[in-house]
DNA sequence: GCCAACGTTGGC
DNA sequence: GCCAACGTTGGC
């Protein structure tokens, strides 16, 4: 069962749609320089699911992406103390959700995101994903395996 | 642009 | 090892 996570980004440095253009190889979640955060992409495993959430500008989730690479040395880093994941986006969500709309839905009042606004990577239960994925209007990309075209 | 909240750093 | 000071993030 893969888990659910929550990563953001702000839309100015690096957005969905770059990481869209991207493709299937996807790319590395670099620059991040928070423990916490670094932790949260070392548990990560491939296959696993995650919100792209564009703060400052938007302040939405506007995506779906999966870890293609586990986590690894961040390229930017001489210290050897930050590593990086490698996602790529899997779906634009047909709405995005907005932070108010999150904050407004009792069911996610406990989300890290209203509680931990400044985490940059975190976890997400899967009852939250399945009511973020409701509220913008797809079933999520992992419960839909059987779509082969 | 401001400010509150948080994480990290460094002095003791 | 504690805690004050500082820098950064991100919502408003």
């Amino acid at each position: 069962m893969p888990a659910y996570w929550l990563m953001k980004s702000e839309p100015d440095v690096f957005s969905f749609q770059v990481l869209k253009s991207r493709g299937k190889k996807g790319e590395a979640w670099d620059g991040v320089r928070n423990f916490q955060a670094r932790n949260n992409m070392k548990a990560m495993q491939l296959g696993d699911l995650a919100f792209f959430y564009h703060s400052n500008e938007g302040k939405e989730v506007v995506g779906i992406m999966e870890v293609v690479k586990l986590a690894h040395p961040d390229p930017k880093d001489d210290t050897g103390t930050w590593k990086c994941v490698d996602m790529r986006a899997v779906e634009e969500l047909p709405r995005p959700v907005t932070l108010v709309e999150i904050k407004d839905n009792p069911k996610l009042a406990k989300m890290v995101l209203v509680n931990n606004s400044r985490l940059s990577v975190q976890p997400v239960t899967a009852a939250e994903w399945a009511e973020v994925c409701r509220m913008a209007g797809t079933s999520g990309a992992a419960k839909k395996p059987a779509k082969k075209k």
